[in-house]
DNA sequence: CTTCCATCAGACCAACCAGTTGGTTTTAAA
DNA sequence: TTTAAAACCAACTGGTTGGTCTGATGGAAG
């Protein structure tokens, strides 16, 4: 069994994932990590501290992971791209997006969740980016593409089309937003 | 002043929007709408039950009213459709989409609200469809393009944007967002 | 062997939650 | 004018919440 701190990440995690932070029982956490009050009180000040450690040693590693690949591919670099976006079975379909379901929750009025999601966001969006900037200078997408813009609408549908196939039981959502972000990445390409 | 259950239904649309479905308090919602518990309780045998009423009564309308003169448009109807996505005043881009929010909370896990919010996108889905299968027939798309396919991307593209919108204080975020979809849309017409 | 501190257990607390109770006032029909 | 139902209210209930507090345990350092 791991450590008392790590079971109570991996508790928080599972449990604001599938309930959002307002929805979150501290008693669920501490059920599910076996772990008692008195010893996580010892590890973190507050629920909102374990909360935000969490996020911060689990979510923006999660999108790395994804994504860290396309960058490196001696491929087609948007093929490659398109290739993990159109790959349904690695995508967790059922519970939304992690950093999605956060953004949507009223955290933002609070200033600590608000700076760590940005910050989470914008590593997010430049790693598209230089994606993107990448397949520029290789000639494998248009010139005159805005890889700012181009980069914060793909996550805007990948965050939607998550959102949406949170209601249906099949990937049918899913696989149709993909289909047409993939035309819409097809249409800026070189041709 | 309008009568108490007007009252009631509005302050809980807000307190909603503002909080989530978990995060509002009947408390709050009685304060706003300058209702008492035992008043409230005449009219609605619970909170879900007034969330319910809210819910049917506000949303599904709001989605009607943005998008119906769409399809009566006797312009070109994708580019009446794209004034209005390029409208950001017509937006409110500080809380997000009522819908989108309840979409994202873990209701659906309860049968009474999976089954309200899937009719209500369902109808906003059809609506979209039957405005492409529109302008498929008046030759301003082209005929091979999926039109539920495609009214399920912009659902999604559009509830991303909003999300993303949250986050920050200007519009940038949603202009990118709707001036890429727009090239999308573009490069779906009849050329 | 003793001291000491990190680690933990679990009883306890005030604040808040939705919902209930037992009633009073208002309205309107008979 | 009587009667009954609709509209409304203050006080309260039981349960849950995140958080606190006191004290026990166990291993390492002196």
């Amino acid at each position: 069994m791991q450590d008392v701190r790590t079971r109570l990440i991996e508790a928080t995690f599972q449990e604001i994932f599938s309930k959002g932070y307002t929805g979150a029982s501290l008693a669920n956490i501490l059920n599910r990590a076996e772990v008692k009050k008195g010893a996580m009180y010892h590890y973190f000040p507050s629920k909102k501290d374990m909360v935000l450690a969490m996020i911060d040693e689990k979510l923006a590693q999660r999108i790395e992971k994804k994504w860290k690949d396309v960058a490196n591919t001696n491929e087609d670099i948007i093929e490659s791209l398109i290739s993990i976006l159109q790959d349904v079975n690695s995508w967790d379909l059922t519970n939304g997006c992690p950093l999605g379901n956060l953004l949507q929750e009223p955290l933002e009025q609070d200033e600590d969740f608000a700076q760590i999601l940005t910050s989470i966001l914008d590593n997010w969006r430049n790693l598209f980016a230089n994606i993107l900037q990448k397949a520029k200078e290789n000639k494998q997408l248009n010139e005159n593409v805005d890889t700012n813009q181009c980069a914060t609408f793909l996550i805007a549908s990948i965050e939607g089309a998550l959102l949406l196939s949170k209601k249906y039981k099949d990937n049918k959502d899913f696989e149709s937003c993909m289909n047409q972000l993939t035309l819409y990445l097809n249409s800026q390409r070189i041709n």
